[in-house]
DNA sequence: AATTTTTTAGACAGAGTTGTCCAAAAGGTC
DNA sequence: GACCTTTTGGACAACTCTGTCTAAAAAATT
């Protein structure tokens, strides 16, 4: 019966569903590298070990191909997001010290890793030909993300950690002084490593807390 | 004879310099809206309104095409940072303000206006395949740009208007700031108008003198 | 082991693209 | 007006890509 298989398959991935999966990973890496008119199925089939018509029986053409490889990148890279804010600090003992880390999680493991880098050049790429797609990743991803980081950070004010204006636009602007060292070295591809994530990162905290850090009543 | 008749048309652009003209704008028209391999020279064509013989007359091929469109785009966007920069506050009677002021400046004029879209999209989309033009790129631009934002900061600090530890850094941040709140809608192509501009740099500057005005030393 | 589902390789038509060629037309120069 | 250059439109071969179809092989299920 190919319903009851079917099911099975995503239960358990093997056999069928490791194909699907392995056609997914050929095809974020080819459409990451030649960009959706560059892309060809059979660079991807090659890529996945599969035949092209293995690559049609599973995801219909090519547009749905590319939708499926952008919802599932969204997934992931929230996943994670919402994984690594978990961890953003509650009643910190050092504030500047866990930041940083912090922000150095949040970094390699969410914004310059391998998923990272392939959505942000998709929808730089063609997020303009799929309009209804990349809005609903826009809600999910940076709308749902900045909010929930100005709501730790408002915590962080409420604490008498900081103290804050506006928690939305702090949110942001500690985004983007996290990425302000390493943006033109992602764009381009180069390879990013630790040491520059952990300077940016200490760099971007020092100037957040100049600015935001509550300071005594009385000095 | 070919020779004189070309020289006349660098020097004053018409007839075949102009067509020249109108093929560039539309191939950055045209490679901006499709990437490299979606755009194709009958579009550019038609968009140049010019016959597709006549672009490779001018051009030769299809590649050649894009590395001059780049040049071009690389040229006027540093042209117009550098004039820009040359407006930054020297000795300013009010700081914020006049800070604010240049930060919309940049933005406009050279960050969120067309030919930045354009190339950023390009950088983005093609880079990694064009790895000479892009290092070139890479050093007239943010390279050079930074270092002369640099220099401009150092030079308040010298006056005793900013507290800097690294001027390198702080212009880095600097911008980082300024674009924080435009990031994403610039990504999605969605219309950035003036009053967000402003705001952004508004929060931009207010945070950043947080971190960085020179403090009375009694207080 | 028999049966059903999935995968494969290859061929294929249809469409689109690049870059060249050519002869006629248009444009500019002396 | 004669001459030279540039532009035009159209035709063209070579190539690439998508998506379909087939029959045979492989894999999974019962």
């Amino acid at each position: 019966m190919a319903f009851v298989n079917a099911t099975a398959d995503i239960l358990s991935p093997r056999g069928h569903a490791a194909k699907r999966i392995s056609i997914l990973e050929a095809a974020i890496e080819v459409f990451f590298r030649e960009g959706y008119s560059g892309a060809n199925i059979d660079m991807i089939a090659a890529e996945a070990g599969v035949s092209r018509q293995t690559i049609y029986n599973h995801h219909g053409d090519k547009e749905k191909l590319f939708v499926s490889v952008v919802r599932a990148l969204t997934e992931r890279i929230n996943a994670g997001i919402f994984a690594t804010l978990a961890t953003f600090p509650d009643d910190p003992v050092d504030l500047r010290g866990e930041l940083v880390d912090f922000a150095v999680r949040l970094n390699s493991n969410c914004i310059s890793n391998s998923d990272g880098k392939h959505l942000r050049k998709l929808i730089e790429a063609e997020g303009r030909r799929y309009p209804e797609l990349f809005a609903a990743w826009r809600e999910d991803g940076p709308g749902k993300t900045w909010a929930a980081l100005a709501a730790r950070l408002a915590r962080l004010a409420h604490g008498g950690h900081l103290e804050l204006d506006d928690p939305d636009v702090a949110a942001r602007q500690f985004l983007a002084l996290i990425n302000a060292e390493l943006h033109v070295s992602m764009v381009l591809g180069d390879r990013v490593d630790e040491q520059r994530v952990v300077s940016s990162a200490t760099n971007a905290v020092t100037t957040f807390l100049r600015a935001y850090r509550k300071r005594p009543p009385g000095a």
